[in-house]
DNA sequence: AACCGATATGCTTAGAAAAGCATATCCAAA
DNA sequence: TTTGGATATGCTTTTCTAAGCATATCGGTT
């Protein structure tokens, strides 16, 4: 009888360049999810258990870097203010899990492939 | 005329687990192809500009962890001593650039789709 | 005009990862 | 048995990132 074998699989972690460089990827994309279910920065980066300041320079750095907003800020009104996330922020999630799925389904299949 | 748009590509990064987690990735792969280019975890650690003790440290986790040693060591003897890279750390570098290869072919075609 | 909660931003602190230093050990070859 | 260069390993120091703190600013609502 052979030696019981190891099981190895492949791992991957996928995200989007803009010309400068990094621009998206799981995190950020996690942190605009909670912007958009929270309504600020401020809640969404407790969610994510970041530093304000951090899911603040991630906000401004992508929208910077995009075309357009994907998330848009208001200061003042009944809550002291917010933010919310744009469509064009809502179309950049679902492309990073289109792209992010495509990869998983991928790296399932070779997964099974490995031979060590 | 519509204004230019910004280019957007879809980056990655595959590494191979095992049971308990990551396994070995391009570092430690590049890590192997040092060894047996010079000879010795020494001499690969420089060729890699890091520390040594970290170099041992990852030979010494992928041979733990691999069912046959990827590197094998030897003491003493005309220079000293050196390591090799094995007949199963040559399959493992081999298997690794395959899984990459195929990664990247995917992720280029995704690139050419992203319109953001 | 006062209020409130969030945005905006500089500065300091803490924590983790890598690097660096020191030194003991190994053993084939000469 | 001496040599030499590499392995092996503990401990300290540097480095970089993220967190944390403090505070000014904003502006619709009341």
């Amino acid at each position: 009888m052979k030696p019981a074998k190891k099981i190895y699989s492949v791992g991957f972690r996928v995200w989007i360049n803009e010309e400068e460089g990094h621009f998206m990827g799981l995190g950020r994309v996690r942190l605009l999810e909670q912007i958009k279910n929270t309504g600020s920065i401020t809640k969404g980066a407790k969610a994510m258990k970041m530093s304000y300041r951090q899911a603040w320079q991630m906000v401004e750095d992508m929208n910077q870097r995009s075309e357009k907003p994907l998330v848009e800020k208001t200061l003042g009104g009944k809550g002291g203010g917010g933010a919310t996330v744009t469509a064009a922020g809502e179309k950049a999630i679902k492309l990073f899990y289109t792209l992010e799925e495509k990869v998983m389904k991928l790296s399932k299949e070779l997964s099974k492939t490995i031979k060590l």
